[in-house]
DNA sequence: TACCAGGTAAAAA
DNA sequence: TTTTTACATGGT
């Protein structure tokens, strides 16, 4: 059953494939994650079935509601189509999200500017996992450069892309390695940790999924290296639950402090008291606050 | 040069 | 129980 043809699916509600591209790239180019020579189309290096696979998404010009994807080497059309839903989180209705904000100062204009923006999502929990390790603490521009060494070094390729390592790989990989990519002793620890839990087995990512954000919380909190920020950081970029809010995220409470407050940084009580009203959707209002200041409209 | 940047666990108080 | 400290990289 493996599609030589492309596989087509329809989203939920309104989706912009092309600004969602631009927003993402906006936050930094993945040169994994993307190509220069055809930016209307969303490239990502995945596995399926063990196979790194170069996965790509279009979104149709005559029916904006269905989009259309292809896995190079071809595989399971099941799998792909999930995968690809998956990748641009097709099961996200923002609809009601811009019902709620329509007549907001703020929020009104900017959604009718960005009409369609969706965040993409990672292929597997297990990259996210190790993606917030990396980024604790430092700078954004830092974790890039380390999260490339990474890639790298124990990705697997797949055409012009590096497909994320695996688990069992990084579980594998001596300490020294991971710390030769930039990380420190601590950080090599819980990446190795995290690597181990997930390739043996101990710790499922996939039944995350059904799980509430409160449960999410608690299971990833149980991970040595994995605190709030982190779990909350999983729970927003990696299942895309749209009301979670990392509130000790240093760059949300300088950004909504900017936006929503007196212009200096908030407090973690602070950024939930000004988020309160965009309940349930505050995870995407602050991404729709990140998108309109890297893209130059907020 | 020193300091800060999308934190966390362990030690010290 | 609460507060302090060490940590790696890269930009300013």
């Amino acid at each position: 059953m493996h599609a030589t043809q492309p596989v087509r699916f329809t989203v939920s509600g309104p989706y912009d494939l092309l600004l969602s591209l631009r927003a993402a790239a906006s936050f930094g180019r993945n040169r994994y994650d993307s190509a220069d020579d055809a930016p209307e189309v969303f490239r990502s290096p995945v596995r399926i079935a063990g196979t790194p696979t170069a996965l790509e998404i279009r979104q149709l010009p005559t029916e904006p509601g269905t989009l259309e994807a292809t896995a190079r080497p071809a595989a399971a059309s099941a799998a792909v189509t999930a995968l690809a839903r998956r990748l641009v989180n097709a099961d996200l209705d923002l609809e009601p999200f811009y019902e709620l904000v329509r007549d907001d100062k703020l929020f009104g204009p900017l959604t009718t500017s960005l009409r369609g923006l969706k965040a993409f999502r990672p292929a597997t929990l297990f990259e996210m996992l190790v993606t917030a390790v990396i980024e604790q603490q430092i700078s954004l521009m830092a974790a890039h450069h380390i999260r490339g060494r990474l890639v790298e070094r124990f990705g697997e390729s797949v055409d012009d892309l590096i497909v994320f390592p695996a688990p069992d790989t990084l579980a594998e990989a001596p300490l020294e390695a991971l710390r030769e990519c930039g990380l420190s002793h601590r950080k090599a620890e819980y990446i190795g940790g995290v690597a181990q839990l997930v390739s043996s087995g101990t710790f499922d990512t996939e039944t995350l999924a059904d799980l509430t954000d409160d449960e999410v919380r608690t299971r990833i909190s149980a991970i040595r290296g994995f605190g709030r920020w982190s779990a909350e950081y999983l729970l927003i970029r990696g299942l895309g639950r749209p009301d979670v809010v990392p509130v000790d995220d240093l760059g949300i409470q300088t950004l909504l402090g900017r936006l929503l407050g007196d212009g200096k940084r908030l407090t973690p009580d602070g950024v939930r008291r000004v988020l309160e009203p965009l309940t349930p959707y505050r995870g995407v209002a602050v991404f729709y606050l990140l998108a309109g200041t890297r893209l130059g409209l907020a």
